[in-house]
DNA sequence: TTGAAAGCGCTAACAA
DNA sequence: TTGTTAGCGCTTTCAA
């Protein structure tokens, strides 16, 4: 593979002209440029990335570590990061954690190794090992969950309230047993989630009793479970909060088998507007939760980060979209 | 951040050593890997992986450039990639080309600029430039699509045939007027499920007509619009095979808008198996590929190829399976 | 404006 | 078994 050094000579200039003008560096002769470019295009030059980044002490790449790559809540996001961080010329290498603080923590360490420029990641939520990122001085951004020390930049959805407009509006449809199927116990979402769904029912006076709540993994098959549980209770809930759209998979599942249709029999509200939520029958009243954006503030926020790492930590929260459809109406 | 020399210093040991205890090299005092790996702790050593990959000439790492992130079908060949890479000790950064050749030929670069050890792409189509990848010998498996060039390892699923047994299900369930939405010209999955279905509907004696073929991009928008233009014609057709999932939701979507009914009025059979295949009414029936084996396999042939370049090329075909539900049934 | 040369941090060849 | 040292390919002072 051609190295500087043959394009160099093969210009007839030093190594340090042909990095200058391939670099776009302001002072060299244009007629230098020229010859560079077109020994470079010759010889099919591609610098060679590690020695760059080497000897700049950084690559231009940021690391996002999510939880799922399965779940198009996190896709969405990475798509967000990705349109921005391309217009100012970083890569952005997509990692998938799968939920798992080791694989978490594996990420993290070769993010540190490959001297990213910044990580962005949606945290497992147990023993962070985002310390090791401040302790090095890596600028790095939270996502869809808040940091337990929470010495960073962070962009939230404000779910605790968006669950409890949800559960709110089950109660105003007149679901009197709610229940809520939500994620383990200990990620920031999944207890989030919860707390509003506790909110919303204290407001309305009514009784929150463990019987109709259930924990599980963010996946359909858990949810299939929880499900079937509480439908198989002697006083099984009329309503669902369910707290991904993953999961309303395996509810919806249940639900079917059980023969209990959505809306007359069981309320069901769900998080994540999935593609195919408009498709069931009824149609499935979900949470809206604006990925895209949460992926796009916060790239810039990590960008401003690298370029600045002593500027005060920010939170930044945006609200979600309570979508009426017929999951969630008596009629 | 820590060097190997101030490990080697703190350790009272060469960097040498320090570098061969850490890689598990054969021959090092146990005592001494004791010491070192202590020193390393203490100072929360990470070595400097553009180093590393500058003096081994390349990095533990694959690139997987898919065409869309947001696709179930490609993240289940990423899960596939990821597990047996890890495995080995290689990581995977994921880039999505999002079915755009520049995309594509910009994370190509970068991925012989950072050296790493292969590619696995699924590519666009158009003018490959995948041949930077051969004339430098950078190892890599093209999976989903074949090359024009066609000189590498390359997963296949044999979509044409499945496209066939997929229409011909169809007319054995006694629909008429088959039509098919499929993606992109010059997209070799999208030209082949066109065939396939052409295939079938010679062999079963029924002339084919452009009129019930439409040809969009693989997403829901474009399938959306394809589905309610063949629905609104004069002689609409009573059947549908849908190039992916993602075009199923569009087409779905346009069946409610004309207040018709899968299967009773409009048969319908949609390539991938989606998590809500199963959710909405009727069933929806698929072609489901197997895209976690395509990726396990893809991996695999990647590694044999590292490990050695002059491997003949070769083609491995997965089959794909017909799963029969509701909507491809008149009852 | 250009070139010479140092050096980023690591690994591996060679020497002891 | 361990240490010394060269050098991977690039960017960037410093000098001209």
């Amino acid at each position: 593979m051609a190295r500087i050094s043959e394009v160099a000579a093969l210009a007839g200039v030093s190594t340090a002209t042909v990095s200058r003008a391939l670099n776009g560096k302001s002072t060299v002769d244009p007629e230098l440029v020229a010859r560079v470019r077109k020994a470079a295009d010759e010889l099919g030059y591609q610098p060679n990335g590690p020695a760059r980044n080497l000897r700049r002490q950084e690559a231009a790449v940021v690391a996002l570590i999510i939880s799922d790559v399965e779940n198009p809540f996190f896709t969405a996001i990475a798509r967000g990061v990705e349109d921005v961080a391309h217009e100012v010329g970083y890569s952005v290498v997509l990692c998938n954690s799968d939920e798992n603080a080791d694989k978490e923590n594996r990420y993290i360490d070769i993010a540190i190794q490959e001297r990213v420029a910044g990580v962005i990641l949606s945290p497992t939520g147990t023993t962070s090992s985002v310390g090791k990122l401040v302790t090095r001085g890596t600028a790095f951004v939270a996502v869809d969950r808040p940091l337990p020390e929470q010495e960073s930049d962070v962009v939230l959805v404000d779910t605790r309230l968006a669950a409890r407009q949800a559960t709110a509006h089950l109660v105003a449809q007149g679901y009197n047993r709610i229940g809520c199927i939500t994620g383990p116990l200990g990620v920031r979402t999944a207890d989030d989630r919860l707390a509003g769904y506790r909110d919303a029912l204290k407001s309305a006076k009514r009784r929150s009793t463990t019987k109709l709540v259930r924990r599980t993994e963010y996946k359909a098959a858990g949810a299939h479970r929880a499900a079937q549980e509480l439908l198989n209770q002697e006083e099984p809930p009329d309503a669902l909060l369910v707290a991904n759209s993953a999961m309303a998979v395996g509810v919806l599942q249940a639900l079917q088998e059980h023969g209990t249709r959505p809306g007359r029999d069981v309320g069901l509200v769900a998080f994540d507007d999935a593609p195919w939520a408009e498709l069931v029958d009824p149609p499935l009243s979900v949470v809206a939760q604006p990925a895209y954006e949460i992926g796009t503030v916060a790239a810039r926020l990590l960008l401003a980060r690298i370029a600045d790492n002593t500027r005060p930590p920010t939170t930044t929260t945006l609200g979600a979209r309570l979508i009426e459809r017929g999951s969630s109406h008596r009629g």
